[in-house]
DNA sequence: TGAAATGTTGGGGCG
DNA sequence: ACGCCCCAACATTTC
């Protein structure tokens, strides 16, 4: 519906991507520094464009409820969330046109902002629309956000990325950080509830036939103001034994905050605020505080080298990996070569991802992920090394198996921690480092509580011979390393 | 952010 | 008392 045009009107428009949370949002903060203009959010689902990943699953259900939340909290500033679907590219200059037509506002009195994305895809999609909008005469400006630096930002003495981690978080703390913001403390100078969008519910994002929803629905909840609830008990409980906690799946104690940081319920600059102030306030929690902080940079560094490398997520970072001889997909070296899988291979992977491979630790993990959209830190590597040591199953099978499963999928830290157990990754654990799921299980999950909580009947008969499946993959290490 | 194989050491049982 | 053996405990090397 049109609108009288007012006088002199302008409109800030706030496209919102990774980052569904009203403090510490430069492009919303710059937005709402006008009090004379109306603000408008904007979110597109885009499934189309190519090199952006389609959401997995459990994203699309973490997203529905995330973009409600982050309504609700706009909604308290007066600002309106607009959705809409469709090829970024194109959508996002037509959708602020009509943004624009329905306010009554001149082309030349519209600014978008958002903050910048980093993947290779999202990264041409971003420049093609502020081309789009500066050519129509609006105005565009994009903000660093989501990351603690920007991605071009550490380099090495001679100007290069990083490939290996502590020399990189070295010089990432030597790099000046910016200050979190607080979220706008002005509301919309006049309230709009009626603009034109997509109904969520028409999105489609929650899983109806079957609805396997619940466990998700049971362990998060979705939304900037639960995030800082954790955050919170991150700093009063899991600080101070984050060290040893961490890696215990049978006790709450890591941080659970990487749904957050994937959505951007909360900014690694506002956890690293808050963890760097618990080293002064909590001298007994400082060194677990620093342990996270560099969890935080390990996230920076994952986002580096998806910089660096746009397709992470199928090409090894380390190319000699690329003779190596899985058992499938077979000819790893050719990325394409994505057929349906066959024979023990296939059933290999099948009782992975249902979690009946025979491991309790393993299949613990793989239920946990299944029924609440995450596991464990420890039982990630556990369950990666399984599948790609001693399955020899291709790290791009497991990576995509979570992608699609965990409510944390993150574009960069996801592909580089896959490689990073694979071995084929930056600072990757080398080859040999082969996890045996039992001593696993004896040393951290002592008392069997998490097996006994995520896979209580007693496991079936192992898929494959851990001394056997060990020496193969150790063979299959020296085949390639002859190859080259 | 391993695990297994191999090497070393030292205490205790025993002839 | 002494040397020998066994083996647990720890250290080092290897993959």
């Amino acid at each position: 519906m049109k609108r009288d045009p007012a006088v002199n009107a302008s409109v800030n428009i706030v496209w919102f991507r990774d980052d569904l949370r009203v403090a510490d949002h430069p492009a919303l903060f710059r937005a709402m520094a006008d009090p004379a203009t109306i603000t408008v959010a904007l979110y597109v689902l885009d499934e189309e464009s190519s090199g952006i990943r389609p959401l997995g699953g459990a994203a699309r259900w973490w997203l529905h409820h995330g973009l409600e939340a982050l309504r609700g909290s706009l909604a308290e500033l007066g600002v309106p969330l607009v959705l809409r679907r469709g090829p970024a590219a194109a959508l996002v200059p037509t959708a602020v046109a009509e943004i624009a037509t329905e306010l009554g506002i001149e082309p030349a009195k519209i600014s978008v902002f958002w903050n910048r994305r980093y993947g290779g895809g999202e990264r041409a999609v971003d420049a093609r629309v502020k081309e789009s909008l500066l050519e129509a005469g609006a105005h565009a400006e994009s903000f660093s956000g989501v990351l603690l630096h920007e991605p071009w930002i550490p380099q090495t003495q001679d100007g290069r990325p990083f490939r290996v981690f502590t020399p990189f978080f070295n010089a990432l703390q030597r790099i000046e950080l910016r200050p979190a913001l607080p979220a706008p403390s002005a509301r919309n100078p006049r309230d709009l509830t009626d603009l034109s969008g997509d109904e969520l519910t028409g999105w489609e994002l929650l899983p109806s036939t079957p609805d396997w929803s619940a466990g998700l629905a049971a362990a998060w909840t979705p939304g900037e103001e639960p995030a800082w609830a954790r955050l919170h008990d991150v700093l009063e409980d899991i600080a101070g034994g984050y060290e040893q906690g961490r890696d215990r799946p049978d006790l709450d104690g890591t941080s659970r905050l990487s749904p957050a940081l994937r959505w951007g319920h909360l900014s690694p600059v506002q956890v690293w605020e808050a963890m760097g102030a618990l080293t002064t306030r909590r001298p007994d929690a400082a060194q677990g505080a620093r342990a996270i902080m560099r969890q935080l940079a390990w996230r920076d560094f994952c986002w580096n080298l998806l910089y660096q490398q746009p397709d992470l997520s199928t090409r090894n970072l380390r190319p000699e990996f690329d003779s190596f001889d899985w058992s499938w997909p077979r000819g790893s070296a050719n990325a394409s070569d994505d057929g349906d899988p066959q024979g023990l291979a296939a059933e290999h992977f099948a009782s992975w991802c249902r979690g009946e491979t025979g491991f309790a630790l393993v299949d613990a993990g793989m239920k946990q992920l299944w029924e609440t959209g995450w596991m464990h830190n420890r039982v990630r590597m556990v369950t990666a090394s399984l599948l790609v040591k001693n399955l020899g199953i291709h790290w791009r099978m497991g990576e995509q198996w979570f992608w699609d499963t965990l409510v944390d999928a993150d574009a960069a830290a996801n592909p580089a921690n896959w490689q990073w157990v694979a071995g084929c990754g930056a600072d990757a654990s080398p080859y040999f480092r082969i996890f045996n799921p039992l001593l696993q299980a004896k040393k951290f999950d002592p008392q069997g509580s998490y097996v006994t909580r995520f896979a209580p009947l007693s496991p079936g008969e192992p898929v494959v011979d851990l001394k056997e499946s060990r020496v193969a993959a150790l063979d299959a290490y020296a085949r390639m390393k002859a190859h080259l």
